[in-house]
DNA sequence: AAATAACATCGTAATAATACGATAAAACGA
DNA sequence: TCGTTTTATCGTATTATTACGATGTTATTT
């Protein structure tokens, strides 16, 4: 690409673009679904349940990590994975803070 | 890449992921909070509060645009955009769909 | 009509993101 | 100890994304 020049935007218009790139494909969309729903997994869930391969799996879960979004204990030999709800909220309300902002709308000027 | 597989995923996990493309760019989300505090822009005011080139303005624009997220209208010489608040709220609800689901977590699993 | 203004689109260079096979590392069981 | 299981990492091929100059189009102005 051209690079994306980070400079020219605010801090919280590069971390909102950062947050969103971690639901900004569609596996990593079905790994937190997946995380939400049964509260833990490891690697080998995913792989049986997406039809992705294992290193494919392991590098989206890394980049969710290094977001913040989920965080991994070791247990045994395999790595259990689950949400951290801190972070999942403040990401939560950093998104709606930008949502609800429709409301200073005036829908007589264009909307 | 390799191609992201999209038939691997439902039909909510790509539309999820596709939105939150709209977002994981800071450009678009100065564009949209631009938007959010105006009501209304041209792609010139852009080109003046953003440090981008024009051409790569009216790129993230039709991006918006194609997702649904703005919407255009004609006015004069000039291109009048604004945010689509039907979608915006959809959109909004989609991710608070997502986001809420912490709350079926059992703190004493993992997280 | 000619010049100007405002966008969109095209073409393309540069960079980021995906996917996966191969391999390494760590823990466990027989 | 040796093989098995599980995950991480590396290397790399492929595709998507950004950025922008150049150009075309449409509307406005002079």
């Amino acid at each position: 690409m051209g690079v994306t020049k980070t400079d020219l935007f605010t801090q919280e218009q590069n971390e909102l673009a950062n947050l969103a790139k971690a639901f900004a494909h569609p596996a990593r969309v079905a790994i937190l679904q997946y995380l939400l729903a049964s509260n833990k997994c490891i690697n080998g869930d995913l792989v049986n349940e997406l039809g992705l391969a294992q290193a494919t799996i392991s590098q989206h879960l890394r980049e969710l990590k290094n977001i913040g979004l989920i965080q991994g204990n070791i247990e045994g030999a395999s790595m259990s994975y689950c949400i951290n709800p801190e972070k999942w909220q403040s990401v939560q309300q950093l998104f709606n803070g930008m949502f609800d902002q429709i409301e200073n709308c005036d829908p007589g000027e264009c909307c």
